[in-house]
DNA sequence: CATATCTATCGTATATTTACGATATATATT
DNA sequence: AATATATATCGTAAATATACGATAGATATG
């Protein structure tokens, strides 16, 4: 972008979009499920299974580490990945507090009428 | 992106992701949570609000409208907007099955032990 | 020690996103 | 009819994201 804006919103409206961020690519989304899956993942095999290059994948596996969805352990010449639970719990809770909140307005859940335009 | 590959990935990978995108952003956010927070918006009172110029929120809204999470209607000279809470339970709904799936394997939940390499 | 394997990183090309000012268009208001 | 107002769109610049091949470095294997 020209400049960068995101610092006059607020810590929580960053936090829900960057979460958001991290999994706004299919790639990312697939990648998590292996991973959870097979509760740890060598990295070859989600090269495997991905319909990406090595290095590709390799960029997406940095981009969901510095979310910190992950974390990544070095096993000899290999690299294994799991799933940080806490993290994807915060995650969730993230997700459900604006879920929840913007509901407070649903008309279709309190029954009310929408006063739509 | 050099090419494309979003086809090779799943219907539900790319209907989670396209979601996430929608918000990945935090004029997003703030854009959604003040059409709620007010039920229906003119798009000058959203201007006014954000940290942004009036030709930069247009295209924010533009980007909700492609994802479906507003609708918005001329009313003269000015535009209203609001949430399509349609989209928006099925946007929520999108979110909870991933976390629900997920967390299948979460051995934070299920008490069993963590695997992780 | 030479060779094979795995993966992160570099370089690069292209596409997309973000941001703004300027402008066009449509509707009000005087 | 002239003017003011609201907003979408155009043009553009800069930043990011996506993708790949090539390569470097680390470890394993022969």
């Amino acid at each position: 972008m020209a400049i960068n804006k995101k610092d006059e919103f607020t810590k929580k409206e960053n936090e829900l979009s960057d979460f958001a961020n991290a999994i706004s690519h299919p790639a990312r989304v697939a990648i998590l499920k292996e991973i959870a899956k097979q509760e740890q993942c060598i990295c070859g095999e989600i090269v495997q299974v991905l319909p990406l290059a090595q290095s590709t994948v390799s960029q997406h596996l940095k981009e969901l580490l510095k979310a910190q969805l992950i974390t990544g352990t070095v096993d000899g010449v290999k690299s294994c990945y799991c799933i940080n639970w806490k993290t994807f719990e915060k995650f969730e809770k993230t997700f459900n507090e604006f879920f929840t909140k913007t509901n407070l307005n649903n008309p279709l859940l309190s029954g009310g009428n929408d006063k739509c335009c």
